[in-house]
DNA sequence: CGTGATAAG
DNA sequence: CTTAACACG
């Protein structure tokens, strides 16, 4: 089973630089998508068909702010996932961050983690979702559900996960409170899959600024992250990083499980 | 000598577009500009020292609001105009909309004329200007002068002037009370010049909605004009509507005086 | 620097 | 439909 992440800056933006063509390749089996930034009714129609002909669509916008936020989820339908849109907290809901998905005893809970935002003003609300989602991660532990979770997380963990540490360790996604919170899901009982198979491997990042040239140079940062259970380890059959897929300042990432 | 007006919509956009070019093949002695949009120092630099080193420069960019109308007028060096700023009412003048440029007895009035917006909000403010202007006009008349006022004056005087004045009666641009404060103008002395040379010719029109190729079909408005005092009818040689220059939303007019 | 909302025309 | 400002990333 192939799950995908990727946050798209604008979904309609996407759909103009072949976002279509890249999911009929990729067919993967679970698809969450960040920044849609749009209704799913301000979307071309014929995609939507298109996607809805495959997928089980649940469509999460920002209702607080239009064109903001956003996150999605798609599921083969022959998989039977369902889909629940929300972590319960108005707060992050009405800015349409998280959707939890589950078939049987798997919980696939994709999403856009908050940017803690220029002067660090969104810190504090960054920080007690941490906090929530850290303490779903556990309950569903605690049930005997098995966790990947996913999207676009807002932190570089490691010095190891951006090309300039030293430069970043007082802006948003690089602060030590940002990387201490990150802790939390691995306390909760997740691994950061793509770094334990490829520990001390500099370079990978799945975001770049697209000031000067950011991306060509890969000058860039691993914010994309797929975490899972401990107990799913031995499932993983791959994971990797599409910084060659173009389309928006981020590039997709992607899980294989046996 | 030759006068032009061009509602640009936005200098810097028309920069883009080939302004300069039109500049250097057109070579107008006397050029009114309406909805610069910007700072003269936002304009390329090189284009800025291209046009000053040929043109006395007034610019003249709305204060009251960022990117929004402000007017400029060009005129060659050698022909020693003079330009003042606005009419002297702070309501127009923080808009950027009037610059009076003079030659020994010529007077040469161009700018950006109020829209009467959705709603016909600014009917009023609209109308007050009109009232204003009129009498400025008078009062270079009663000293002696002759006019030439010019500009985007966001008003089809006659029927003839729109391709669909009936759909229009109730719309900006043709409401009874803006037709009929257009004649304040005629009746301070003023002549339509292209009108007053071209009676009952249809489909001169200076302006065409950017909606759905109304300017492919010429379906447009004479919303751009050249009135000019009756003592200067004798030295006209020639008024036009250059509809086939493009870059804005509106084209260039002219006027030449033998 | 790019996406999208908004105001204005 | 287009320009430009703005918010956000």
């Amino acid at each position: 089973m192939r799950f995908y992440s990727w946050n798209v800056n604008g979904f309609r933006s996407v759909l103009k630089k072949g976002f279509m063509d890249w999911l009929e390749e990729t067919e993967p089996d679970v698809l969450s998508l960040q920044e849609i930034r749009c209704e799913w009714e301000e979307a071309d129609l014929g995609v939507r068909r298109q996607i809805e002909s495959a997928y089980d669509v649940c469509w999460f916008p920002a209702t607080s702010k239009k064109g903001y936020a956003g996150a999605a989820t798609f599921a083969k339908k022959e998989l039977g996932f369902t889909h629940a849109k929300g972590l319960g907290v108005d707060g992050y809901d009405a800015e349409g961050r998280m959707i939890v998905s589950r078939r049987d005893k798997l919980v696939f809970i994709g999403g856009y983690f908050p940017n803690a935002s220029q002067g660090l003003v969104r810190l504090p609300f960054k920080r007690q979702f941490a906090r929530d989602l850290a303490a779903l991660v556990m309950k569903h532990h605690a049930a005997g559900d098995q966790v990947i979770l996913t999207g676009d997380m807002n932190v570089a963990p490691e010095e190891i996960d951006l090309a300039r540490p030293k430069d970043n360790v007082k802006n948003p996604g690089f602060t030590p409170e940002e990387r201490e919170d990150f802790k939390l899901y691995l306390g909760a009982g997740l691994v950061d899959v793509l770094r334990e198979r490829n520990p001390a491997v500099p370079g990978l990042y799945t975001w770049w600024t697209a000031r000067g040239g950011a991306r060509e140079r890969n000058v860039g940062w691993r914010i994309d992250l797929f975490l899972a259970s401990r107990t799913l380890l031995d499932r993983v059959k791959d994971t990797r990083i599409h910084a060659e897929v173009l389309g928006s300042d981020h590039c997709p990432i992607s899980l294989e499980l046996l």
